[in-house]
DNA sequence: TTTTATTTTTAGACTGGCCTAAACTTAAGA
DNA sequence: TCTTAAGTTTAGGCCAGTCTAAAAATAAAA
């Protein structure tokens, strides 16, 4: 199956859309008009949603979800919403993987910020082929995760869930371990990167008071201050806790 | 200036076809408007050369032609044929310079066969931002050639002129050195590869029979037939001359 | 239950890049 | 010089992916 760069996008953003905590790390990047869109988890994606992740206008997704359909890469419900079908989200893993593979490597081998990497994984994701794919996996040693501590899927489709939760919702004298980030605005990389703020930094959480759109935290031996826009984009576990680390087979569960 | 992967492949193409002398209409002087100007001398490329070596019917090749005019990057005298501007070889300087960089770094970094890196740098030299292109060139110390013993130009566009010999010119006796090989044919390369025809690699013309359509060769320690097809792949200096290995400044002494 | 607001889809248009068929220009041959 | 062959451009169309404006469907409010 060979899609376009535009066509592996939208499936790509229908995954993200769906899967738990990616949402949400989307968040800060995302407008105010955007808010609210968000669905239940598990819910079809809606056309607006889908568009406004694409920054595309709503009739555009319309039309690349029919095709979509016709293809049956997706399930489209008129007015509904949309969902992957199986063969739509072992594409979209695999644009993913493609993604995160990259990330590492351009990071690892290459020596590029980590606030870079994401846009140019954007255009890489989508011409790598399996022979390079196999390459960089190799050059890395099958890394699980990417920069920004987002799981790789795996070469058949599997993938990780994390269940972090946001550093937002840490109450004071919470102790955490940073899990990741998300890794859309570069700005907010750079500055989580000051502040300590990366995968595997452990902090506690001094106090927070969501009125005053300050986090104050104790990260490793310095004091810092944190806005809450930075810190929708931190994700953690609190530690003690026996990290999730099962592997979903969610492509094969559902390969016909 | 940002153009589509179609316009880039067109640039390229024109700057190898006048490269390579592969071009038709001949120029008898036309001492009309296209004289003084950007114009370079030497033979346009022809609208048939350029939609064969891109594999598209010729309408389409005029219909880009017309569109890289008016952004003056070719000038393009109807039914002569087309030359690139300073600008437009700048572009097309740049690319090659991407497609040899990825290939050198594809074959060196991840190891992948000098048959398989040329399809590989096609789709990459489209995509690669200023600061990848700078972290390869300074992870494989700035080459100067490719895996197939190609040029790259430089940063600011100038790209070492070789005037290697055609393998095939070379007479019975003749002692050369392997400078170049044509990257186009997978199979080929394999093939070369096979008998040691690599950049580097001495031998001696034991027999040159065109009527035979075969060359004997001594390569290194091993007497070698090799088929015309593939000795026209092959690019060599006769040993004992010297190399010319002077950067021509093409871009910069056009620009204006 | 009816009205209104919001979301989604349809309609119609545009751009880029490609195509085939036909017209045109140039070069070459008679 | 006239005719023909070859090469190039124009004409007209297709497809992918996007857009805006308008119509239709759904959800929310009255
Ligand atoms: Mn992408
Ligand atoms: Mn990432
Ligand atoms: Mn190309
Ligand atoms: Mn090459």
């Amino acid at each position: 199956m060979v899609l376009s760069t535009a066509a592996e996008d939208y499936l790509k953003t229908i995954y993200k859309l769906r899967e738990t905590g990616v949402r949400a790390v989307g968040n800060e990047a995302r407008g105010n008009e955007a808010r609210g869109n968000e669905a239940r988890e598990g819910a079809p994606v809606t056309t607006q949603a889908l568009a406004d992740g694409l920054q595309v206008a709503a009739p555009s997704a319309t039309a690349m979800v029919k095709k979509l359909a016709s293809l049956k890469l997706v399930a489209h419900e008129p007015y509904r919403g949309v969902t992957l079908t199986p063969a739509g989200e072992k594409i979209a893993l695999e644009v993913i993987r493609h993604h995160r593979l990259v990330e590492t490597f351009l990071a690892e081998v290459l020596g590029m910020d980590w606030d870079q990497v994401h846009d140019e994984a954007e255009k890489w994701e989508h011409i790598l082929s399996e022979e390079v794919e196999a390459k960089i996996d190799a050059a890395l040693n099958s890394p699980t995760h990417d920069p920004h501590g987002a799981p790789i899927p795996t070469l058949d489709g599997r993938i990780a869930s994390d269940g972090w939760q946001p550093l937002l919702r840490a109450g004071a004298g919470d102790r955490v371990t940073v899990r990741r980030v998300s890794d859309r605005n570069p700005a907010v990389l750079r500055h989580l990167r000051e502040v300590g703020l990366i995968p595997g930094a452990r902090l506690e959480v001094l106090r927070a008071a969501p009125e005053s759109g300050v986090l104050e935290l104790q990260v490793e031996a310095q004091a810092r201050i944190v806005g809450t826009e930075p810190a929708r984009a931190v994700w953690v576990s609190h530690d003690g806790d026996t990290p999730s680390s099962n592997l979903q087979n969610d492509a094969a569960e559902n390969r016909k």
